[in-house]
DNA sequence: GTAGGGGAATCCTTGACTGAGATCCGCCAG
DNA sequence: CTGGCGGATCTCAGTCAAGGATTCCCCTAC
């Protein structure tokens, strides 16, 4: 399709934009650091004067969005005042819908986790009645939080894709019926009275890494998610790749294995065909390594993660042919990344999501040689290779963090006039 | 590899930085608008105030980068008076350095040739005389071009990857023998005495369409350069993606062909053993399309062109084994795109490089129905497909305007403040 | 001549930068 | 034990520079 799509023109930034993004600069500074640091040391990092450090200082200890943590005298002269990010400053509700079980967070302005519920997603395909249910849930999580209303910055949702950016809207995805363009966003919105982001699964994911992260969400990184299926969030430069319509990170048809199980493509090898946790199940059910119990059935989510968590024992139980399913899924998850990292040539590797408590021991033992192998920059720089430490709501999480994320990071989109 | 790096601090900006980026912005605008802007029309686009688009203009004249170019009034009122870019306000130099030809180009600021040669690339494996060769050649072009030699902005040197970004050097190319780590930049910075930029040839041949190829060359596209090897550059949101070390962009070995030749990575049928023009031209010649002339030995450069053109004689002669050939091959690379697509979710592919003359009709006619049945997020958007407008000099051409982009281009990292 | 739009001059606001002063603490001598 | 000293941190005024708002002048069409 060859449509006219009209240049959206850049922008120019003026004094103002200028003044919030140094504050977020500074925010940002200091949610990286892990005990705070003190004005000096943030002129030194940010580059701004002294003075306007203790300038935006001040405005971010009136928002109570940092607060002054003790003093750090080592030396003579005046102790340090060390600036720490005021968790209680700032909180944000994340919702994961997915179609198994849909959860729930309210999160800190650190990251923390301050409550969090989980509810089967209700089945049937009136998407109104799941909405409804969901600003319900919200409302109770919320009330059972303690947290203030007034400090919550808004609502995120992660949903599976693909998704409408633009319009906050979640397009036909393949698990919920009925669920065809439907304005999650606004419809969120509208009942549950808080500012409302939509993103989809996988982007959470890797932006809940750059905000709670540490060390590993910083710079250039690629987020794998392994989950029902595999997707990828991409963050270049501290900034989330979002694509034209939020919908970059679709890597299921990268093909790994040439000799793979043929796929609804057409090709043959496929991601989606060879090395998610359905089709590793389905292997070791008929290598006789599981039982054709409940797993070959309709493939409900709790039914693989039970099969799949099974596969793993029998291969720490010395099975040698569930190892194998296991490390060669290790191989062939390894090629897809090695395309995704040769063509964007990130620093890092990050693995997260649902199965990766399960996977984290193997894939780390074998997949940074093999990509290492395969990396068309290896001459120059090496591929780190990591799990994440968000742990297994981390859909949930990251929806919050998309809501932190849009207010507080700084975005260099958030420099520019509005059109 | 695992090893720490230490995260780049994130810095802030202040307000010089501010008055150059909005410059910047106001240079932007004119450049992409075809018959230049008044004051007025900037000011809607740019979001600024009039006065501030005044002001800048001011000193956009001062530095005669853009000029007034008459005046238009059709209503009643003051008629607007016409900006538009000075072509003669600036120029770059471009260098490919190609394992077979290195061109040569001068650049004026509107991205048009000024001037072009082009010579065999010396052989040997003394990267200093060719340097030495090198910077004859440019300035022997810049004398007989006539420009000023102060209103030349600097150097751009596209080179086949991997190279290092951060220090300037070319890393092991295939084809130059004895070009391990040169520091190219610096060697030819000191040789010519104008400010030098290295990059990699799919990357320049990207900046080249952002900057010289009209419409297509905003937002966020892919620039599949189709040449010896399939290489990408990478556009996203009108700004660059290099890479951690500048070598984003290889996609030579996604799998497309699971039933393809094996590749030199173990696998079978990536981009790189099935589908460019050396692999079509030894498919044509096994089919008894083409002579087994001087296309099947050493593979120069040259030969592969022309044994590559017969190909396409034949075809649009009527031969249908060399029309497959060339049709699958088409197919084989939608599929490549396919893979970078769905995971950046861009908006337009832009194909072009040194063989694309030839494919352009066929591969045009075909690759956008069937990247349309692969898009991950075909349901939101379409993905535009275009050939490039640029020439067969786009190596060059990309090369000098790496050079403009640095100096003259709304980057956002042009408003952070340095280390 | 009048109306209406474009462009420039002037003043204002706001943000970061510069230099001087106040604050705080450890150290050392009496 | 106490008080002065020194060093580093932080803050207070003043300056600079950029964009924003208002006003005025100029130009053209009717």
């Amino acid at each position: 399709m060859t449509e006219i799509r009209q240049p959206s023109p850049r922008r120019g930034t003026n004094l103002p934009r200028m003044g919030d993004f140094n504050l977020t600069v500074i925010l940002d500074a200091i949610r990286r650091s892990t005990a705070g640091l003190s004005r000096v040391e943030l002129a030194q990092i940010v580059g701004l004067s002294p003075q306007t450090i203790s300038n935006i200082s001040r405005r971010l200890l009136d928002q109570h969005l940092i607060i002054e943590a003790g003093k750090e005298g080592n030396g003579p002269g005046k102790p340090r005042t060390i600036l720490q990010l005021n968790p209680s400053g700032m909180y944000a509700v994340g919702v994961h819908l997915d179609p198994a079980v849909t959860t729930f967070v309210v999160l800190d302005l650190v990251g923390a986790v301050v409550k969090h519920s989980r509810i089967n997603t209700p089945g049937g395909s009136d998407p109104a009645a799941v909405i409804a249910t969901i600003a319900g849930e919200i409302k109770k999580l919320v009330d059972e939080s303690g947290v203030d209303a007034s400090k919550i910055a808004g609502l995120g949702v992660a949903a599976p894709g693909p998704i409408d950016l633009e319009h906050g809207t979640v397009v036909a995805p393949p698990l919920l019926a009925g669920w065809d363009r439907v304005p999650l966003r606004d419809a969120l919105a509208e009942a549950t009275g808080l500012s409302t982001l939509v993103d989809k699964d996988v982007t959470s994911a890797a932006v809940a890494e750059t905000w709670a992260g540490g060390p590993s969400g910083s710079g250039s990184f690629v987020f794998m998610y392994m989950g029902t299926g595999i997707g990828c969030g991409i963050v270049l430069n501290d900034e989330l790749v979002r694509g034209t319509s939020g919908n970059a990170g679709e890597i299921g048809h990268i093909v790994v294995d040439p000799d793979g199980p043929p796929c609804d493509c057409g090709l043959r090898g496929c991601v989606k065909s060879s090395c998610i946790p359905q089709v590793l199940v389905a292997q070791a059910v008929e290598a006789g390594v599981l039982e054709h119990d409940d797993a070959g059935d309709s493939g409900a989510a709790s039914a693989i993660q039970n099969s799949f968590a099974k596969l793993f024992e029998a291969a720490e139980a010395g099975n040698s042919t569930a190892a194998e399913i296991i490390d060669r899924s290790a191989v062939l998850v390894s090629r897809a990344v090695a395309v995704i990292t040769n063509t964007l040539d990130v620093e890092r590797v990050v693995f997260g999501g649902p199965f990766w408590n399960l996977l984290s021991e193997r894939y780390l033992n074998r997949i940074p040689e093999l990509l290492e192998g395969s990396s068309a920059a290896r001459q120059i720089h090496g591929i780190e290779v990591v799990g994440t430490g968000v742990g297994e709501d981390v859909g949930a999480v990251g929806a919050a963090c998309l809501v932190l994320e849009h207010t507080l990071a700084p975005r260099s989109q958030r420099l520019l006039l509005e059109g």
